[in-house]
DNA sequence: ATACTATATGAACATTTAATCATAAAAAGG
DNA sequence: CCTTTTTATGATTAAATGTTCATATAGTAT
């Protein structure tokens, strides 16, 4: 595979890399949301989540549409929801492994 | 979910956010490899492919074994193929669709 | 014991990331 | 027009990350 390719995936990956913006595709899952209601969801400042959207649309999982005053963010990669899910199940793997070394 | 689990969640991800990291990855799914072996394969600084190693074991992601003076990594969780082949799809597909609006 | 090889790690530095505050920009309502 | 609401963004700062060089550590061989 070409060094481009990994570096696009990395991308992708760091996206993905904040617990944040974890929380903002599971709560995307049900369908779009307006910022004016993730911000109040999330507890965090709005200017911070801003950001984190934006990171996710730069990263092609998440898309947007404004309406009026509002912007709409969706997901754009439903592919993402797979991926949180294996990620899931290896960490909870991970983490049994761990316990049961210290056992 | 849980925080926690958001958490541990994104720390996964972070270890497979660098392209190295993920080329060493790729290069461990035909077996086990010593540093000796990976390094040169790499192209990069020994001391380096030497943290990122330990960053990927931190995750679960590797695990290791010593046999005299060498130390040898293998992939200690094998559905991180899957998360990598279900990203790698996402990545090609984000980049078709962002091709497609330059058109 | 000395020397050599393989791997890990401390220290230093540059870069990136995340968070916050303040403010800009755009739309809507009075 | 002025005000308010919603979202994005510049500037700043703190913290995390990635890289390199030098060195430590451990094992092997002479």
């Amino acid at each position: 595979m070409d060094e481009k390719v990994y570096e696009a995936e990395a991308e992708y990956f760091k996206a993905l890399s904040h617990p944040t913006r974890i929380k903002i595709v599971q709560y995307l899952k049900e369908g779009e949301r307006c910022v004016c209601e993730i911000v109040p969801y999330l507890k965090e400042e709005q200017s911070n989540v801003s950001r984190h959207l934006a990171a996710l649309k730069r990263a092609g999982i998440l898309s947007s549409r404004k309406e009026g005053v509002s912007v709409y963010y969706k997901v754009q990669d439903e592919n993402v929801y797979k991926i949180l899910d294996l990620a899931l199940s290896s960490v909870k793997r991970i983490a049994r492994e761990k316990a049961a070394i210290l056992s």
